[in-house]
DNA sequence: CTAGAACCATTCGAATTGCAATCATTCGAG
DNA sequence: CTCGAATGATTGCAATTCGAATGGTTCTAG
């Protein structure tokens, strides 16, 4: 029982190593292709989670980050000319995050850099479809 | 053909998405644990990945950071005194970090909190084993 | 209708992290 | 053997990120 108890322990703590490891890598992707861009790895992200309009607090959960760090990398994304703070149709303290015709365009090079390199690539379609379904069983509580 | 394109960048948008997630989410247990003990999350992480005596290199590697991160965490740990840096017996550059008797206590308490709720029990044994295969054919190059 | 709670975005200060440079040690080609 | 390249750790600096506090807006109980 004992036993069996360190192997669960040693198995958590390998699989958090894992996913931490392959996070860090896919940000050193993103990192890398994004540079290519003009834009650091935060901004490559928020590129590439901004499938449409959306408010900051979205755009900071699908980051996985604190709101005010998605306002600082909003900021840089509207200095550069590939985002703009439209009011929120709805919601006047919201604010409607929206990708300029320049920014929409860098998004689809984005996007092909990303995908066309990715560190998932050397799993199956099948695989990458058992992946997702253990990941969303994890992350939704 | 365009379609399948599509499905595949969206795929990976989301994959990528969801791993950072689950990173962030663990990061999170780990901040919150380790602060009960007195610890910061990348301090939690550290002695989680200390297993044993090792190199300030391979502790860098474990934890996915840059080494001059581990030399940060490792001068709060010692500071504390759970960790000791003893000369490496066979590379006089290296240095071997080890685990003092209050160290190894510490760590086999965080691993009691870290693994009693961890953000992986939703899955059953046979789900971590594939999701870490999984990761594994990822993460190895 | 109104007062307080909740929510969205932003700002500011502090902590964490990465990156480049440096020193000491080790490895390897010749 | 020896010199240059490579490796391990550290330092200093810059950039990123978080956390708490703030201002404006919306929601809701009464």
């Amino acid at each position: 029982m004992t036993d069996e108890h360190e192997t669960q322990v040693q198995a958590d703590r390998e699989l958090c190593g894992l996913i931490n490891g392959l996070a860090k890598q896919i940000e050193a992707h993103v990192r890398t292709r994004a540079a290519t861009l003009g834009l650091t790895a935060s901004q490559g992200v928020a590129m590439r989670e901004l499938t449409g309009p959306m408010t900051l607090r979205e755009l900071a959960e699908r980051m996985s980050c604190e709101p005010s760090n998605a306002t600082f990398v909003a900021d840089r994304l509207e200095e550069q000319g590939y985002l703009e703070r439209h009011p929120h149709p709805g919601n006047r303290r919201a604010k409607h995050l929206v990708l300029t015709p320049a920014g929409t365009e860098l998004r689809q090079r984005l996007l092909e850099l990303l995908t066309s390199d990715s560190p998932l690539a050397p799993l199956s379609s099948e695989e990458q479809g058992a992946l997702q379904r253990l990941l969303v069983r994890a992350v939704v509580r």
